[in-house]
DNA sequence: GACGTAATGTTATACAATAACATTATTGCG
DNA sequence: CGCAATAATGTTATTGTATAACATTACGTC
């Protein structure tokens, strides 16, 4: 699978060490987003005891581009941009539709919709350093059912 | 201050209890977003000792659209919609630029942006029940020092 | 006054994130 | 290689955020 073999490359990339390599594995296998302490529950056998190396193993792989943070459920996701992660994608603003009956997560990123953000912003004075998009709601397969 | 009369009136409107209105009140007071649990530590002497006796103030009072949930900070504020709280606003879209550095919270609607996440929704068969939109930064003042 | 409903008070608990400190790899260089 | 700088890890304790469960009290309505 092609979407594997690149997100494979970014890994590499990356040189993601243990414990971030276990991490990424866990959202990687996840339909749903994922709590860090479910993501701890998960990695119990592997040798993880602490909250904390979970948490820093996210903060690296979020920075890497490779696993997103939602704001509004305190839980991540493996990034799942169609044109993979750090397309180009990875430094730009992201948008999140987030199902609330089946918990899945679609990504996109609408330039046009970015650009008149970003316009607010320069009339207002307002440098923005990130830009947090999340939408809940039900999706289409949801939605009719 | 005419603006303080309008609040006055959205407050007796939705005939405030108590607890809502020692909750509504500090936000009012408050320059910067507040947590729950440093509401509750301004309303010791009025008696409220429990997180739970702010949590449920606060559901209601966002429920009202008079006080919006930061969902980037864990944090509340009142609302501070340029043409007042409900006013044809409070079950509308609004994005927040938060200022990383004052803590001061800019809340603005823009009909287009809006209008374009809807059609990106629309397309994908999603149907949004809520949209944060959080732009984290500095705010002009801050930028420029 | 009896009933249904909403608000309140209280205790205990669950869930999320970080502080502080000790230890171990890894890397780059003289 | 020997050594210093840097990054990653492990561990314990603590702080911060939010809800569960249950008892009680006020309120509107008939
Ligand atoms: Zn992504
Ligand atoms: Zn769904
Ligand atoms: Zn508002
Ligand atoms: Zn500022």
């Amino acid at each position: 699978m092609i979407a594997n073999a690149m997100k494979a490359d970014t890994r590499a990339n990356h040189d993601l060490t243990r414990n971030q390599a276990l991490v990424f594995g866990v959202l990687e296998g996840s339909e749903a987003p994922l709590s860090a302490y479910s993501i701890l529950d998960q990695l119990r056998e592997d040798g993880l005891r602490a909250p904390l190396q979970v948490y820093r193993a996210l903060e690296k792989l979020v920075d890497f581009g490779l696993v997103h943070r939602l704001e509004s459920l305190n839980a991540f996701v493996a990034c799942n941009h169609p044109s993979g992660p750090e397309a180009g994608e990875s430094h730009g603003t992201v948008a999140f539709a987030i199902c609330e009956k089946c918990d899945n997560v679609a990504e996109f990123a609408d330039p046009d919709f970015v650009e008149r953000l970003r316009g607010w912003a320069k009339a207002e004075g307002f440098e923005p350093h990130s830009t947090i998009i999340e939408l809940r709601g039900l999706c289409e397969g949801c939605c009719v059912a």
